[in-house]
DNA sequence: TATTATTATCGTAATATAACGATTAAGTCA
DNA sequence: TGACTTAATCGTTATATTACGATAATAATA
């Protein structure tokens, strides 16, 4: 990729005309924010930011309407995207947030 | 939602134990971050930050390997979420970051 | 006015996501 | 051991997303 002059004005003259991009810095934040974009995990995060921990089975309760299965595989999604931890406590799982990942999320979207 | 005593040692009590959240942030964030939630978009936004701003053209060449039509559409994503504005300038439509989406999103997850 | 340049939109196909009920797995307790 | 509790996984269906090429729309220019 060679600079080169833009005949738009939008389009300033920069040094940093020549761009190099971190793909997988790109791919993380893409990957943190695909894993927040869902108004259910959203809700599952700032139950357990005001509950600072909480097992799977009250979390189903605090999501209204939706089935047990469907709040597990929400929670999965979460903890894959490293945005919550699960702990087994007996039969329970007791959730919590994982503040590296969402620090890590805040990060890169600082970086942008 | 009446607050009750947990067996769990994991689930503290605390005064948050009614818990009221705001569903409207929820699913504000989650429309924020599920368009942040692309490779693809992330990256058209580290161009835009790098170049200031940039015509549609130079960013799908930016995107290597993508048709101008699959770009125009993540475009169009970004745009409809806030996090980018388009402005047309003859032919061309200049794009550039939002600078109050990003940071709409930001303080959102920082309120989680 | 006809042509060119640039971008958006349309229609479509492949894949991914979200939701459910049913089942499985694993630990606890009578 | 057998019943119970709790959460994960499976199979399925409906819907959404992503990508493409083709086409339409709009402004600039010859």
């Amino acid at each position: 990729m060679t600079a080169r002059k833009s005949k738009y004005i939008c389009c300033t003259e920069s040094p940093n005309d020549d761009i190099t991009i971190n793909q997988k810095t790109s791919d993380e934040l893409a990957l943190l924010a695909k894993a927040l974009g869902h108004p259910v995990r959203v809700h599952i995060l700032k139950v357990l930011s005001l509950k600072e921990s909480c097992i799977c089975g009250e979390i189903v309760e605090q999501i209204n309407g939706l089935a047990q299965s469907t709040v597990s595989q929400h929670l999965k999604i979460l903890k894959e995207a490293g945005l919550i931890r699960g702990e087994i406590e007996g039969t329970a799982v007791c959730y919590c947030i994982d503040y590296h990942g969402l620090k890590r999320l805040r990060v890169l979207i600082a970086e942008i």
